[in-house]
DNA sequence: ACCTTAATTGGATTGATTCCGTTTTGTAAA
DNA sequence: TTTACAAAACGGAATCAATCCAATTAAGGT
């Protein structure tokens, strides 16, 4: 997926385009990693600096619901990248220092053999944590 | 684990014993599922009135290193249920209405061949949610 | 250009979690 | 058993992410 094919998906359901959910989606592409809204409205603040908070939450929000970012949570704190290969159902390791990602291609619900009993299934995750080599040591993570 | 190999495992680590610690414990291993704070604290102020956020949060923050209990996170609040079967390596599916469980015996990262490449790995998550036979419908989970 | 409605602002609010000075309690030593 | 010390608990404040809300601004169709 790339800016306009998600600029179009904003469109196709009904949403506003703005300048501002532009940046944000460039933002999001650019970095190709996770972000904590925090990040994101930093970034934001360069162009637009009374942007506020709530700005970056409905919009984050929105862009999860149409599948333009895929969320996760570690350390307390929600994280969102822009959704990597939409197409196919893939997992991720995650360098939890810069919220890099590479992707997983097995996923383990395939082993899972049938419906448990007693139990509609609504989701799964999958996540592999760890420090990648750029993080690796004691200096600052490259972000 | 029962009651006693845990406050064992608190008295060996230095911890002193408290009625609130083994009450604690107590709830833990009778509720079986995974509770927040906030029902820890609930439960608990039934028999200790005045008892305080900290006392629950730094004694689950003592029990999770420790081992006893287990935790994760799901709809932005963390929840911790008792450490099942602390020998084996395993997982969960979840129920996100009540928190029970039921385990998961296969792991995938044993599909996962070799280190990966640029990543030191430090820890993985694998979890099935769902809604419970008993939490199914319209009536209020069964807690 | 106008109008309707959604988007944004900014400040307040919520709710989970943590912090901290004070008091209480468990435990080891006298 | 008493004493002394450190850990545990109290309670209330502080923090921080996330949400809410009334007022303002801007997008996009007519």
């Amino acid at each position: 997926m790339d800016l306009k094919q998600a600029l179009d998906l904003l469109k196709k359901h009904g949403y506003k385009y703005t300048n501002k959910r532009e940046l944000m989606m460039d933002i999001f592409l650019r970095e190709s990693r996770y972000l904590s809204a925090r990040e994101v409205l930093d970034q934001m603040q360069e162009d637009f600096p009374g942007l506020s908070f709530d700005t970056v939450y409905r919009n984050i929000s929105i862009f999860e619901k149409l599948g333009i970012v895929e969320g996760t949570e570690w350390d307390g704190e929600r994280r969102y990248r822009f959704h990597c290969n939409r197409d196919t159902h893939h997992h991720h390791i995650i360098c939890t220092k810069c919220g890099r990602t590479r992707e997983i291609r097995v996923c383990p619900m395939n082993a899972i053999l049938g419906e448990p009993d007693n139990f509609e299934i609504t989701g799964h995750k999958f996540e592999i944590y760890g420090i990648c080599a750029d993080c690796e040591g004691d200096h600052a993570p490259r972000h």
